[in-house]
DNA sequence: CGCATGCTTGAGACGGATCAAGTAGTGTGG
DNA sequence: CCACACTACTTGATCCGTCTCAAGCATGCG
């Protein structure tokens, strides 16, 4: 830990407020940041997804969540970064500067506010999260990804998972096998179809949501 | 749900910012607010200890948090309380009004960076039990809960668990019977030493520690 | 084209849930 | 203040589901 921060914007210029330094390109499975680095820097995601996680010291982890388009990854706690970040795939961010974050908290009144909002909400999805991992069955976990998916993609029946079936594993608190294992019952159930092994089609949402059980 | 909301204050005067108003007592085991009611009022605790918890429509359920004094509880998403809260045991608490909360908003204006901090931990304390809900033993969780009240409590040795074995379980994700065995378990390892069933003392809190496992 | 990585499927082991019974606490009314 | 009843907790026996271990198959990259 520590000193693991991916290199910023070689340009020099710091990120403004607004955003208006070019984004950074971080390429997949390339780690942004780790649990216990000082924060440096805010993050907003332009494009692709991220993975943020926890690790046990004995190896294990937990995705506590991914990271879409819009997201503000990096709030601190005590100047330190409180879990792990990940590119799932080549990666586009804006980073914002410890010293231009201040800035437009202090020029920009509705910045807080605006933070306040954003972190509320993901706590209530966390709270979601803690419902799944502690009673939900892996049928009821896997609908529920796959609903959640969705909602982040904003389309109705296509999804797209470019993440791998470890990483969904990390993410619901199964195994590999157990998440595999519960596709293919979904698939034999005619609930999804899938094309390859990042797309899935939703085929009878009512029962998708049914399954998920809330 | 709705409409659930406890009474508030019969005196008619509006909780003020600073508290002004005697706190309210809600007795043992009452609801305070269920998940889905508008959301009327700011609550804090002054004393005792609350259970902030999610229902699936089955009747499983999930204790995502306990809150002890100074915890803010009833911070709303589009006005709406997204969690359930009840009264462990009699408790206290100030409520503050929609409005006064505004007011508060208007006038101080590090109130709002309070709120953000307090949801920003509450957030970091989410991730951790994200953790825990999906990678831990039964051991380990439950040497990690006992970690975790004794902090909330800020004593060394001494804990005091005023809720059930059953809350306990419903925190854990774990069934009151295993629960229990893992009291056992770690009272015959001379971990711990229980008076009675809600004081437990910490008899060695390194082995504690390495048994929770982070 | 071949190798590495990721995914699927199967067989078996193991841990926590479930079911069941008994014990210890707690509170209430006589 | 005690007796009784109800609720909470503990312990045991068994069952079931998910993990583990293992092998084969698909996919994509060099």
């Amino acid at each position: 830990m520590g000193a693991s921060e991916n290199k910023v914007d070689q340009s020099g210029n710091t990120a403004r407020a607004e955003g208006v330094s070019r984004p950074i390109q971080v390429p997949a499975k390339e780690t942004i940041f780790l649990e216990g680095d000082a924060a440096h820097h805010l993050y907003e995601v332009v494009a692709s997804v991220g993975k943020i996680y926890k690790m046990m010291p004995d190896g294990r982890v937990i995705i506590t969540g991914f990271a879409y388009r819009g997201a503000l990854l990096g709030i601190a706690r005590a100047g330190i970064y409180f879990y792990n970040l990940d590119a799932v795939t080549d990666m586009s961010l804006n980073a914002y500067s410890k010293a231009a974050t201040e800035a437009r908290l202090r020029e920009d009144p509705d910045f807080l506010q605006h933070l306040f909002e954003d972190t509320n909400d993901e706590l209530a999805q966390a709270q979601e999260r803690i419902l799944l991992l502690g009673q939900k069955t892996p049928v009821e976990k896997v609908s529920s990804f796959l609903r959640r998916v969705r909602v982040w993609q904003r389309e109705d029946q296509q999804v797209h998972l470019p993440m791998t079936r470890h990483d969904i594993a990390d993410y619901l608190g199964l195994t590999t096998e157990t998440v595999s294992r519960t596709f293919t019952q979904l698939r034999d159930q005619n609930v999804i179809r899938s094309m390859n092994q990042h797309d899935v089609e939703i085929l009878d949402l009512p029962q998708l949501t049914h399954l998920s059980e809330n």
